[in-house]
DNA sequence: TATGAGAATGAGAATCATTATCATATACTT
DNA sequence: AAGTATATGATAATGATTCTCATTCTCATA
């Protein structure tokens, strides 16, 4: 997807839910393109200056309400944003459990769909509706071996 | 594992980090253990009266420390703790995402083994050592549907 | 089995990521 | 161009988790 398309789907998911395309929505949407991997909240302040915490804060609930923000939780203490996964594509994450940095990668579709067929079936058994997965892989970067 | 033999194994993991399994930390643990799935803070005070806040917190990094539990964090506010994977048995979690109840399950092993497989190559491409997995399935519980 | 040293406990205070508030600024509509 | 609703940013409030510290418990040893 190009720039252009994702902020026309982005606006279009805002506007859906009665809110505006702002500049600072535009802005951080930029931000979470350009990184290609999940942010904090700090993460994104740095990378554009002129973006301010409570508003980044507010601005990611109204975007993860729209659906074109996932917000993602690791075991430390921050949360972490990207575009979802209809804006991007299906991937998952590979996440350093000493700094908690996360790099996306992707299965073979062959995986995926072996995947998906266990999953539900497994939750028959407890009686859950699946909507979505998320897998993880848990180690350490480069950085931190 | 038997009751003893869960005792046994935390006993000893503490004893190796120099910690005692005093009596809050053998309550803790046979809340973790009946409960059967991933439980908060509040919902372990809940099911033993007699654990306290504060200590129930404190214990848990001791025990997480330690090797004898996990903490788990799902989209909600509420960090949750279970005993960890060789006192029971590798297994994944159904997360239910509107009222974030777990339930564990576990996948066929020829499953696991290609997934294992294929991790270990997405790990090597961005230069990451993987030590473990986790897989979630995200929906809706019975009673939130 | 009494003692002393180190570890554990519980009550409350402190921390800090995240949310809420609100006065001001900005952006659509007609 | 005015009017109205939404967005912004500075700051205060919230609340899960961690820290502190006086007291209690445990274990090893005499």
């Amino acid at each position: 997807m190009t720039d252009a398309q994702v902020d026309e789907k982005v606006a279009s998911l805002l506007h859906q839910t009665g809110h505006r395309y702002s500049t600072v929505r535009r802005r951080l949407v930029s931000v979470l393109r350009t990184a290609g991997k999940p942010l904090t909240n700090n993460q994104i302040t740095e990378s554009d200056n002129s973006l301010v915490q409570s508003s980044v804060y507010r601005n990611l609930n109204v975007l993860e309400q729209a659906g074109a923000v996932t917000r993602i939780t690791t075991n430390d203490e921050f949360a972490r944003y990207e575009l979802a996964e209809h804006i991007t594509e299906h991937h998952h994450h590979i996440i350093c459990t000493n700094c908690g940095d996360i790099a996306d990668f992707s299965l073979p579709s062959s995986v995926e769909d072996s995947l998906d067929l266990s999953l539900r079936k497994a939750a028959n058994k407890v009686s859950f509706n699946i909507d979505n997965h998320r897998l993880d892989a848990l180690g350490t970067c480069a950085s931190c071996q």
